[in-house]
DNA sequence: CCGGACTCCTGGTTGC
DNA sequence: TGCAACCAGGAGTCCG
């Protein structure tokens, strides 16, 4: 599924795409896709066409695109200039477990398309963006900025302010996520994938991070010694940069491919869905078992709940 | 505060 | 070949 490299590598590849264009026409396929809009679909479309992009952003697994403030053009002959807020709109989008961005020509159209947005840059000229999403678990909505509660300058889309930063945002506090996942009366892998505490870590990184630190996934959070916390912290960015490194190289500026399940995943995974092969570190047996409704791939010699450790 | 259960959801794959 | 069962799980909500 797409975590935090693949949102990444979609931000990345649309902001010289888009930043700047000005959406000109949407179309909702499918009115499921936009369960996080609050609203009808004619309100989306009447909220997004007309504005002008601004350069993606991203906070964990979500994405958003700002738009531009002041122009309004759907609403009213000018008479009705609706000050929203103060801070603007964004066009947020989460992938869920299956979604897609792909960026198209206007000829082209993707099977499984639900939201499909056509964009004329200055530049670039006329494109399509289609938003694809087979399970639906994704969305699309126009949401209003708002500033945060810890840093008032900054401003982000509201559904995202309880969204933690993720662990390659330069103002990522290690300090205080060792504390706080110190203070967590909860197992270690559930800590992970807790977004209000880090965020942008999904079933296959959190698998992954804990193999390469050797911790198991029910391991207390209050047992887990400073220094594994810290080495866990160093394994999630380094799956998480290692990662990006694959998936940057398969972009194409007019083809965003962001299906977590095909292309750089397969050849660097060493547990997450390798139940019954050997071990990449000790050859015994890699196992799957069942963890809050989903998989969780380990090695049962590698990685074993450790008691103690109860630093002071 | 914490965890478990439940909900949303579909199409590629598997099995008979 | 045909069809039904199976499977993947992010995130929000509710409840004990």
């Amino acid at each position: 599924m797409p975590e935090l490299p693949e949102v990444e590598v979609v931000r990345a590849g649309l902001e010289p795409a888009i930043t700047g264009a000005t959406a000109t026409s949407v179309t909702v396929v499918d009115e499921r896709s936009l369960r996080r809009h609050d609203g009808p679909s004619e309100d989306f479309i009447d909220r997004l066409t007309g504005r002008v992009f601004q350069t993606p952003q991203r906070r964990g697994k979500f994405l958003w695109i700002p738009l531009e403030v002041g122009v309004t053009a759907r609403h009213g002959e000018g008479a009705e200039l609706q000050s929203v807020n103060s801070h603007g709109d964004a066009l947020v989008a989460h992938l869920g477990m299956s979604g897609q961005v792909l960026l198209r020509d206007r000829t082209t159209d993707d099977r499984l398309t639900r939201i499909r947005i056509e964009l004329d840059h200055p530049d670039h000229g006329a494109l399509r963006l289609n938003f694809v999403d087979q399970r639906i678990f994704g969305s699309m909505s126009i949401d209003s900025m708002l500033p945060t509660v810890d840093q008032p300058h900054l401003v982000m889309p509201s559904q995202v302010a309880h969204i933690a930063r993720d662990p390659l945002d330069p103002f990522f506090d290690d300090a205080t996520f060792l504390r706080k996942l110190k203070a967590k009366r909860t197992t270690v892998k559930r800590a992970l994938l807790d977004q209000t505490l880090i965020s942008g870590i999904g079933n296959i990184y959190a698998d992954e991070a804990l193999w390469a630190a050797r911790v198991h996934y029910n391991q207390p959070t209050e047992s887990l010694s400073r220094a594994k916390a810290i080495l866990l912290l160093a394994e999630v960015r380094l799956v998480f940069v290692k990662a990006l490194a694959e998936g940057g190289t398969s972009f194409d500026t007019q083809y965003l491919n962001v299906n977590g399940e095909s292309g750089y995943f397969a050849h660097s995974l060493n547990v997450y869905g390798q139940q019954g092969n050997a071990c990449p570190r000790c050859g015994r047996l890699v196992v799957r078992e069942q963890f809050m409704n989903r998989g969780s791939h380990f090695c049962r010699f590698c990685q074993r709940i450790r008691v103690g450790a109860r630093a002071v």
